[in-house]
DNA sequence: GTCGAATATCTCGATTTCGAGATACTTTTT
DNA sequence: AAAAAGTATCTCGAAATCGAGATATTCGAC
């Protein structure tokens, strides 16, 4: 055990912070869409598809935060499902446009309202004014990360200060 | 498709930004904790257990945000890998301390300054002021939507305004 | 004190997610 | 226009995570 030195740490508070607010909200989320038999990334794809229309896999992916192959999966169990269809895109041969079905379309339109009114209940702690500064906050925040991702993405893989002798590395 | 008259909706909006702020700030913890072979949820424990001495396995596990049964076999891992044992409680006999062994602790010990300074520079798009006024509104939204789980939990399943026709349930 | 509710941990099977790479195509460079 | 670099999607196997429930123990109300 270490001396919490943390006390007056505030980058590293926020990276907590940030963590457990995200989690207490996604709690909402995943409960809230699991009441419709969907699972979270599943939902996902419905809504940006019911929002943008119709769109490209790597699109899709871009947006619901996940990695490529798991978006694969997702979607192979949408059009399996029949709420989803895929359509090689004309002017680009590698891209695969997807889009809502009827039935998908239907889905969604009767699910999102509830859902959004339960993700508005759950940060309806945040009086509207601090969640517009939160908003700003964590746009800022955001940005600042990925855009750090991108820049080191073409620096040397990074080897920081310190790495494990081999003997506890695995 | 529909029109988005999302546009002004700052729950929304702030749900929205929370999730890819999070997502972004946190590929940088993955990754640099991947630097050291370690998954996000390994550290997670040793890094509570260094800070915070022995503590019961429920106890780490709230703190490290996954369910009990992935805890279990986290920890399991770790107690393969030698650096945390398991010990019953005097007091409680359904509680099972966790306490870092030697070699976890001089793992953890080497591991988690450079990850502190990682994580340091992940959030450090946002100058000092806005990261304490970050700390201060994420703190409220999470325990705002945590607060709301708990009543939730006291009241009917809450089968929301709209449910889908059983036909097209799964 | 006893009984029922709550809590702590673990087991097990199923699902989800990732990561590394294959493949096919497009864009940029030379 | 050929080579190289980049991008889009998918495949496959491994790993992480969950959820339901089993078991043991403790707490709280009566």
């Amino acid at each position: 055990m270490v001396e919490a030195s943390q006390r007056t740490d505030t980058p590293l508070k926020l990276w907590v912070t940030l963590a457990r607010a995200f989690d207490a909200v996604e709690h909402h989320s995943r409960a809230s869409i699991a009441r419709f038999g969907l699972g979270a990334t599943e939902f996902g794809v419905l809504e940006v598809l019911y929002h943008k229309g119709r769109l490209p896999v790597c699109e899709v992916q871009r947006r619901i935060l996940v990695e490529s192959s798991s978006t694969t999966y997702v979607v192979d169990k949408l059009v399996k499902r029949g709420l989803v269809r895929r359509r090689p895109s004309g002017r680009d041969r590698r891209v695969v446009l997807l889009a809502l079905t009827p039935a998908g379309r239907r889905l969604i339109g009767r699910i999102f309202p509830p859902h959004a009114n339960a993700m508005r209940r759950a940060v309806a702690a945040l009086p509207a004014r601090q969640q517009a500064q939160a908003v700003r906050l964590l746009r800022a925040l955001g940005k600042g990360a990925a855009a750090l991702s991108l820049v080191e993405r073409h620096t040397q893989p990074h080897v920081e200060d310190v790495l494990p002798p081999a003997g506890e590395r695995r």
